[in-house]
DNA sequence: GTCTATAGATTGATAGAC
DNA sequence: GTCTATCAATCTATAGAC
């Protein structure tokens, strides 16, 4: 029980703002309140708001990269594993109804300020994008497996954002269980091939 | 040629600012610049900021009712004007992959502020639903028109976020020519019966 | 109806004591 | 490493002259 350091519990505290309330919209005032420090503390951690951002991301990319490496862990078969990324959506599904996805409301803040940290945002997106077509590839679709990832990524980022706007729990089980259906042919072709 | 009032005027700039970069990031500044006028003048017209937003809101309902009639108007049967609606993700293309969905991405921003216009903002959506929702019935779907209508709206969602992010044509080309196969079978029910 | 001037609050960021 | 005090900029909003 070593505790966690103060910049470790900025970034976390962070993290969390930026969800629930958005870049822009979290202050120093609100990180600082949540961590309990004073907000001239800050700066000797992080030298601007863009550089606590900057280690956000990082955190998110970190933790994400974990969950796949989980999902690989978990599943042997690539079906069962596009699964667990669907089944992201009801897990979540309070939060999600709540504040949208953290990864698609993120990089729609950050495009439409034209933030410079708008790149690393779009790299969480990539991970799910490239974890989903190497999937897909497994399941023998070379061929379009980019495609199909981003089928499916997009498809999950429609809904959450409806789940969101809508806060409607029906809608948001209906969609996951429509995802798996779609899935189902590719899953046979893989398990023929 | 009689030309906008002030006040149509300052509506106008302001919903072009805010889809651009957001609510909170269009400031009085910022709209004031692109009208001409000074600062003070605003309150003249507008009492509060969340006064311009409603009108603004207020506006984009009223030029959606109109694009849904026009839609409506120019084709009579229930699948080309479902197609009219997917079509509008490529005939705005530049704009969606710049700025996203100016009705998703505003549901977005207000949920996460926990702006009290946000009802009105999802009015928007809901536009968009019950005239799906109602071709669909017109296809033969009582039964399952409002989740098929729900269902074409996330698509659409889903490909607007990540248009935006990844500023990807073919990507969205692909999104559209697959939401117009996916009605296909609905069409031909439709013909049928 | 439009302007200037300014209030009052909050923002991100800095300086310096402890 | 944490604090208080403060700066300069920006924000929404108001008052009042013209």
């Amino acid at each position: 029980m070593t505790g966690r350091s103060t910049r470790e519990h900025i970034v976390a505290a962070a993290d969390r703002l930026i969800y629930r309330k958005g870049y822009q919209s979290t202050s120093f005032s609100d990180i600082a309140g949540a961590v309990r420090i004073s907000r001239g503390n800050f700066y000797h951690h992080f030298r601007t708001k863009d550089e606590i951002l900057e280690s956000v991301i990082a955190a998110r990319l970190a933790a994400t990269q974990q969950i796949l490496a989980n999902w690989e862990a978990e599943s042997e078969h690539p079906a069962d594993r596009i699964r667990s990324f669907t089944h992201l959506l009801l897990a979540n599904r309070t939060k999600i109804k709540r504040y949208g996805c953290p990864v698609g409301t993120l990089c729609t803040e950050l495009a439409k300020l034209g933030h410079g940290s708008r790149a690393e945002a779009n790299q969480l997106l990539s991970l799910f994008r490239d974890w989903l077509r190497r999937q897909f590839v497994r399941l023998g679709r070379e061929r379009d497996a980019d495609e199909l990832a981003l089928h499916l990524l997009a498809r999950s980022q429609g809904v959450a954002t409806l789940a969101n706007a809508l806060r409607d729990d029906a809608f948001l089980e209906r969609e996951v269980a429509q995802m798996c259906d779609w899935l189902k042919p590719y899953e046979k072709a893989g398990r023929d091939g």
